[in-house]
DNA sequence: TTTGAAATATGACCTTTGTCATTTTTCAAT
DNA sequence: ATTGAAAAATGACAAAGGTCATATTTCAAA
């Protein structure tokens, strides 16, 4: 993990986030009442059903956005990494958190306060402005996924979502292994599908030679092959 | 339908719309750009993969919001109705629409020019931040309708979604019929699942005694049942 | 190094849901 | 009222995917 800034002003991920817009002003506020904080893997920074009381900003390292169903079953809805902010949505529809968020690996994370967030937001229609970019962003990544949940087969579903992380989280430096340890569980709970399902098609791509798996280490092999697999016209 | 008011300061949905907290010299500038406009039943206000040159705010009538799934498969992923603003969404991203806006009824729509609405919502931090709300209330729904589309039974989803129409659109003068017509195809593409298995589980549902089949009319005997066919938790 | 629980893998089987074919009904245009 | 095309309904069947049981592997704690 890359150390801690000292301050948000010298950020690297500043220009990366909501926050590329916002005045220097602003930034400053931001900066003397935020909290920084490390987050170890497995750990919860808000729970579905609490209110929220700030936003999350991550400097460093993966979360992992779930909705717990009625059965009790996860459904991730989103990935998050360092630049993203985490927490908004509840604050403004004024709701309690309806997701969990868990950090998949050791993250650095800032808390912005509710009041110093809201106040910004409504003296800095910049940042305003990106704050409705992101979530115009995100309703869209949400409708495409839905649609393709309902239309699409889950083989197809796997692909793209393994292409999904790739884009998300990187590659580690031999140009080939996904930067990012998921569980099979967390893999179908990306896909909304059973892990049986998903374990047995991971096997199958891995028969076809699109990827490799040992462990949790899973290597795309033939990008394009996977891409074709995932079938997508957008 | 109800006459087309005169102005957008006598709109009876503007209380009741993404403009309530719109300063009112603000409304008036909206008030002398505004085009509206009559769509008849199953006309397009826009279609996916074009340019938006502004936004839609439905006076009188009922919209639905598609999806071209990348087989040509339709999913309605939005039931619009008076008072609701559309096609923000590719506005704020700066993108094509990524949906498709047919009227399933003729409805009444004035259409804001899209230099107006940006100025407007960068000048008005009430606007702003309904606007906000709006976004953030659209995203929960869509990630709630997420994890119900990968992990429960189309049984369940079929009658969540008619209370859902219910909620959405009300009840004729008799108290139990719905007061729209949406033909089972339609009931499919909102459910996320194949016409003939909407009109099977909808003949059950009849036989069930819990609603009531009359051609489009579709009337709603025991939505406490129904309720709990929907096996709702949240 | 050992060890035991958790994760992964795999097979067998069954349920759900989709597809295709056919019939019946609806509804609008003549 | 007639009629013809679209929508709705229904049955038969197939495919996809889930569930359960069980084996194997992994990996961290002792």
């Amino acid at each position: 993990m890359h150390p801690s800034p000292s301050t948000c002003q010298q950020c690297a991920q500043r220009f990366n986030s909501v926050f590329c817009k916002a005045r220097e002003e602003h930034v400053e506020v931001i900066n003397d009442k935020k909290v920084c904080n490390i987050y170890k893997k497995g750990q919860q920074l808000f729970n579905e059903g609490s209110y929220p009381f700030g936003v999350f900003c991550i400097n460093d390292g993966k979360v992992k956005l779930s909705h717990q169903g009625d059965d009790g079953k996860e459904q991730i809805i989103r990935l998050l990494k360092a630049g993203d902010v985490l927490g908004y949505r509840a604050l403004l529809s004024g709701d309690r958190y309806s997701a969990s968020a868990v950090a998949l690996e050791d993250t650095q994370v800032c808390f912005i306060p509710k009041d110093v967030f809201i106040n910004v937001l409504q003296h800095d229609a910049g940042m305003a402005f990106e704050m409705m970019k992101v979530l115009s962003d995100e309703l869209h990544r949400s409708e495409i996924k839905l649609t393709h949940l309902a239309q699409k087969p889950i083989r197809e579903r796997l692909a793209e979502i393994l292409l999904f992380i790739k884009e998300t989280y990187g590659i580690e430096a031999d140009g080939i292994t996904l930067a990012v340890k998921l569980s099979r569980e967390e893999i179908a709970n990306l896909v909304g599908t059973a892990t049986e399902s998903t374990i047995r098609l991971l096997s199958e791509f891995k028969k076809e030679g699109m990827i490799e798996l040992d462990g949790k280490k899973i290597q795309i092999l033939k990008p394009k092959q996977l891409l074709a697999t995932a079938n997508l016209q957008d």
